[in-house]
DNA sequence: GTGGTCTAGACCACC
DNA sequence: GTGGTCTAGACCACA
């Protein structure tokens, strides 16, 4: 997997899994690839790995038996998307808002590519 | 200045001076402040400051006369402006748009709250 | 490591980077060393060390692994030469040539330097 | 007057002065611009142009009659000369010939280039 | 006055 | 351990 440059890595791991979560890959209770494996498929060290299940596990999202791995919280669905959507709201949509003012982009603009992504997202 | 968490002070302070050149405050060939007037005035190291300018003028956004001062470069504002679509459309808009249909908002949604914003851009 | 005078330090450690690039001392994707360990050896500042990593990662010349550090870029190599072929056609030879001219040397002589400064180099 | 990058303007106006001496376009106890009119002339602020004046003062190339101006020393040509020379054959010679090698290019390119610089400098 | 460089030391997030 | 940022303070050459 690549990164991008801004965000840390473990955060970016942390989205990964929450991705999993929303479209259902992982369900409620299942459990999920160990840190190791985990690690493995990023091409990441361990302890960054490590650090986003961590991150995780603190907002409730999966939870840990030990000695057997990490596992799917209940709701940890909705949690997923209330938290995200909330961030939507509150921080992206604004700065979003306010660069299509600056670089005068319409709304028609939008729609149109909106269109595109979803084409090309039934595609795959 | 207030600035940010997350990002760097010396790129808040190139935010800063690019917004002057957009907002034409500050127009070609014009000597912009000196590092320590920058610094004195938004309460920085004149260090930091510098950095700023010297993030700038790597960009090409700004220039140096020896001796005399930083002035803006020709065309400063369209390569701000062309730098800044860019990175909204490769960066911004490819998340913006996975978030609208993971969240499962409307454009008409989108449109709604730009309204709002517009409208409450010009009261001010 | 000896600095001399008119150049500033940290362009004298990017100097002495690229010769152990282009020596083939440090291949492609090889991890340099840390900024620490290089202030250490060449007896400077950190910040020194590492203002000459950010002015060749600037030019592409080396690159960042977040965490885990330094490392040559794919082509530092034909980077590094093309960017010194570059500079003497553009600058150095245009002086020399006319040096030439002004105080009447000719080719020959020249050529007579030359095969000394071969030969000197083959002795060591 | 253009100024290139690295060295100091102060030199660069030197060089120019040094230059007419040697082409003997300013003679032997002919007075020189004034440092207004020098400093009008490369487009400088007159503190620049003094200071090279005072540089080749010092250097016993011109002279000054106080309240008159100054005026080419007898020999400057010679001196000029001279310190070129031993500054050419101590320091460009050898920064020239390790290039040379460094990058692979041959007596012959040179000779090739030589050619080019008197032809285009005879048309003028 | 201007920018430019350097040191020293600190703190931080991240891997 | 790694890089990255920031402050404080100093010194310099140059315009």
């Amino acid at each position: 997997m690549e990164f991008k440059e801004p965000q840390a890595i473990y955060l970016q791991i942390a989205e990964y899994v929450c991705e999993k979560i929303l479209l259902e890959k992982w369900n409620t209770d299942e459990k999920i690839p160990s840190v190791r494996e985990l690690a493995v498929e990023l091409e990441v060290n361990p302890n960054t790995a490590m650090r986003s299940y961590e991150f995780l596990q603190n907002k409730e999202i999966i939870y840990n038996k030990r000695g057997i791995g990490f596992f799917v919280s209940a709701n940890a669905k909705e949690k997923v998307s209330v938290f995200r959507k909330q961030q939507f709201l509150e921080t992206e949509l604004p700065v979003f808002l306010k660069n299509m003012n600056i670089l005068n982009i319409s709304i028609q603009e939008i729609e149109t590519f909106y269109i595109a992504f979803i084409k090309s997202k039934n595609l795959n």
